[in-house]
RNA sequence: GGGUGAUUAGCUCAGUGGUAGAGCAGUUGACUCUUAAUCAAUUGGCCGUGGGUUCGACUCCCACAUCACCCA
């Protein structure tokens, strides 16, 4: 395949030059000026006296028509540039903000000044000197000295509409974040999420573990896995889908909380909602059950509502969230009666499949009743589900990594929480109990019908609850999800800095 | 997987079966407190790719590619 490509004839330095628009090739010229005047275009590195905040803080008394005693060094990129013949003004940005430049033909020299001609917006510079306040009351730095860090090659995108194609903007991150500063901050968000997701977690005694993400039988939960291959020992190896059957392997090992926060990968479609590969936390808590990592579960969202947005009631795509705790509770079955008109609990078979009809749906005979709740409730509840809410006591028939209900041998011990219409997260009381995995593991490989179970029991998993696993409670979350909501973003693709898009057809 | 829409200059967007447009960016000139600077001039296009219809297609038709949105 490789090959193909390879024997393809490369173009020649010429044939690119003369691909190369004119704008492209202003900025060659401009480079290549430069480097002739003794101008080093990528130099090694720049030592300022602050960011651009710290600056602007530092000397945010400075009154209009004085300067700053002190001369600063600041750098960043060259975002535009105002000539006024002898005089120009233009605007830096570094990681921290944005901030006022000043030349001035008597202060920078004849020759520096003349210079300036042969920057471009989009080179990243450094400039030193006092800071003062334009009459407009602007903090600027009036510069004495600039230097050439790194010269641009490309021209950027437009300063005032930025950059508004999906594809680009997903495609050239870099772009994105360079023309729209909100996408920064939602990435600065994100990482902040993360961060006070940990906080919160090692704050309860968490222990933050690494498991693979290579499984030679992919497991922990229902899903078609990536098929990777390794080459000396010659076998098959799926990306991990989820990380559950390892770090409950730890909790036999004696680990008592611990958690993961990583990638799973899913061989599924891609929607606003789905990207293949997406980051999850899991947690696992020895001695506790579903009502306890339950808790964990919304003290964990209000914690990031504190920390994140300060509030705990949330604005997501217009829609009011009161993210306030306790969260309501509400059975499945409790759940369809209200949202699905149809008596969750007492309804038939027949009845349910009535239903599922309107759809389009017809569900073959061996589905099971716990199944078909299970799908009315899918199809009928999920999206009405805006508020905050637990959904509780699953169908035992979906679940076969959690416990039977101690009150219900036909339900688990099992929840979903429900924002905005969409499951965030999923939680239960682990099963432990050995034989019956095996024989829930058994079931699924029977019945599943559209490869979404691994064909091979995860032996060594069974082996490992034989020698005992103490009863716990399990959580997972969707990262990108809850970080869509604190960001208000739309698409799951606003909140994953490189979305797996196609390649490029040419 | 199905449906709808988009694809025109580096970027943001108009456009029409008959010679391809604007703003920004670029280039040249003027301007020593501007900030979407202003003013004057100017360069830049295989109108996504490949077929077809037509005297003539950026425009109409078909296929393909990529993206977006909706549905499964």
């Amino acid at each position: 395949m490789s090959d193909n490509k390879e024997q393809q004839p490369q173009p020649t330095a010429e044939e690119l030059e003369k691909k190369d628009s004119e704008v492209i090739r202003a900025k060659k010229d401009n480079l290549n000026f430069l480097r002739a005047q003794g101008v080093e275009p990528y130099s090694y590195s720049y030592e300022r006296t602050g960011s651009v905040e710290e600056i602007k803080a530092k000397h945010g008394a400075v009154t209009e028509g004085t300067e700053s005693a002190q001369s600063e060094r600041l750098c960043g990129r060259l975002v535009s540039v105002r000539e006024h013949g002898k005089s120009t003004f233009a605007n830096i940005k570094d990681a921290s903000g944005m901030i006022q430049i000043y030349f001035k033909k008597d202060v920078l020299g004849d020759a520096p000044y003349a210079l300036l001609k042969k920057y471009d917006i989009g080179d990243i510079i450094g400039v030193e000197g006092p800071v003062f306040k334009t009459h407009t009351g602007e903090l600027t730095v009036k510069v004495v000295k600039v230097e050439l860090l790194t010269k641009s090659l490309l021209p950027m995108p437009e300063k005032w509409h930025g950059l508004k194609d999906k594809e680009i903007r997903y495609r050239k991150r870099y772009l994105d974040m360079i023309a729209n500063d909100d996408v920064r901050k939602t990435f600065e968000k994100r990482v902040k999420i993360i961060k006070e997701i940990r906080n919160f977690l090692d704050g309860l005694g968490f222990y933050e573990v690494e498991t693979p993400m290579m499984h030679a039988i992919p497991g922990g939960a229902k899903a078609r896995p990536f098929v990777t291959h390794h080459n000396t020992l010659d076998m098959e190896l799926y990306m991990r889908i989820a990380p559950e059957l390892y770090l409950k392997r730890l909790l036999v090992g004696g680990f008592e909380k611990v958690y993961e926060i990583n990638r799973n990968f899913r061989n599924e479609g891609i929607s606003i909602k789905h990207n293949p590969e997406f980051t999850m936390l899991e947690l696992y808590q020895a001695y506790t059950d579903h009502e306890g990592v339950m808790k964990i579960c919304e003290d964990l969202m209000a914690h990031l509502c504190d920390t994140i947005v300060g509030s705990r009631e949330i604005e997501y795509q217009g829609t009011k969230l009161d993210l306030s705790t306790p969260w309501r509770r509400l059975p499945m079955a409790d759940a369809v009666t209200q949202y699905a008109g149809i008596d969750g609990r007492n309804a038939t078979e027949a009845e349910f499949k009535a239903k599922l009809k309107l759809k389009g749906m017809e569900p073959g005979p061996g589905v099971t009743r716990g199944e078909l709740l299970a799908l009315v409730f899918e199809e009928f509840v999920e999206e009405k589900l805006i508020q905050p809410v637990f959904i509780t006591e699953f169908p035992v028939e979906i679940s076969p990594l959690s416990k039977v209900s101690r009150k219900d041998r036909t339900i688990v011990e099992r929840f979903e929480p429900y924002i905005y219409g969409r499951e965030i997260a999923n939680g239960f009381s682990e099963l432990n109990d050995a034989e019956d995995q095996e024989a829930r593991f058994r079931r699924q490989i029977e019945t599943d019908t559209e490869g979404e179970v691994s064909k091979v029991m995860d032996e060594d998993f069974v082996e490992a609850l034989k020698y005992g696993m103490p009863p716990a409670g399990g959580l997972g979350i969707g990262i990108d999800r809850i970080v869509m909501f604190l960001t208000d973003s739309a698409s799951i693709r606003d909140v994953i800095l490189f979305p797996l898009m196609r390649p490029e057809g040419k």
